[in-house]
DNA sequence: CATCAACCCTGAGAGC
DNA sequence: TGCTCTCAGGGTTGAT
């Protein structure tokens, strides 16, 4: 589940190095190694071993949930989906179990891997990065995405809040667990009709789902699950898997339900439904 | 336009 | 112990 707080601490890692390696920012490609071929999108992977080699990456950056590696040619995109996860190790390591993708770097005797256990991740390898990003909705942490601007978009539908929330054309970078988490400390109920928040709660909204996914990039992002990169937002959840346990702000108990097939955590008492059935018309 | 189900996958956990 | 079953999860696609 890696969301838009877990994607940009790769993010920061691959670009700012660490004490294990160095940055990959200016390094060039020599190889690359296409294990599982369904991995890549596009182009085919004839295309993509010939294109590849010898690609410098001058730039890495996230969009959304996307990582975005600009080449000298190319734009090398990844999307972790569910489980996938980027590790730098030495080239000559053993190949763990469920990786991908292995990219070899010349100078440097690292690779660049994508592990993904459950094969839901996938990779591109274009010149037109707008065909695979140019759908997404706006960055949630950019300036340019105002409290006001949010209430405009939420005006524009009657959809459910969560289920909205979660479509990245409306909103890049938000997952199951930051939008539980956001919708809880903006006290808002997921079934809300988009429409039918109004600009004070909208505010608190936009406060909510900035403040929850600086507080995740803070802690590193959340590690859960079977997947570990380190981070430790997940001792700090106010809802997310915490069914039955005390909600944070008023002690009642948290409830699990399914809002558009999704597993949803809310405090029954703290994020009420607006009253639909008295309105008219 | 809004909702819903199926699909892609694996491994964890439950039930037997 | 070991088998089988169910399920979660993001995003896309197609149906209602």
């Amino acid at each position: 589940m890696p969301e838009l707080p877990e994607v940009e601490t790769i993010c920061r890692l691959l670009r700012q190095g660490s004490n294990n390696h160095p940055t990959l920012t200016g390094m060039r490609i020599r190889s690359a190694d296409l294990l599982w071929e369904r991995t890549l999108a596009e182009p085919t992977p004839l295309e993509f071993q010939h294109r590849l080699p010898g690609q410098q990456i001058l730039d890495i950056n996230r969009r959304g949930k996307f990582l975005v590696f600009r080449l000298t040619d190319d734009h090398l995109i990844l999307h972790l989906r569910m489980s996938g996860d980027l590790v730098i190790e030495p080239q000559e390591a053993p190949i763990p179990a469920h990786h991908r993708l292995i990219l070899y770097l010349q100078g440097e005797p690292l690779r660049l891997a994508f592990n993904d256990t459950r094969k839901f991740g996938r990779v591109w390898l274009t010149a037109h990065p707008n065909q695979v990003l140019g759908r997404l909705g706006p960055e949630p942490l950019e300036p340019s995405f105002t409290a006001d601007h949010l209430y405009q978009r939420l005006q524009r539908t009657r959809r459910q809040i969560k289920p909205l929330l979660l479509d990245q054309s409306f909103l890049a970078g938000l997952g199951n667990i930051y939008t539980d988490e956001a919708l809880h400390l903006a006290k808002i109920h997921p079934l809300t009709p988009a429409n039918l928040i109004n600009p004070e709660r909208a505010e608190q909204l936009w406060s909510a789902i900035r403040h929850v996914l600086q507080e995740g990039i803070r802690r590193n992002g959340a590690s859960i699950d079977w997947v570990y990169r380190g981070g430790d937002f997940q001792n700090y959840f106010r809802v997310y898997q915490r069914t039955g346990q005390p909600c944070p702000e008023c002690g009642a108990l948290i409830e699990r339900t399914l809002v558009g097939q999704r597993g949803t955590h809310c405090c029954p008492v703290c994020q009420s439904l607006p009253a639909l059935n008295l309105r008219k018309e």
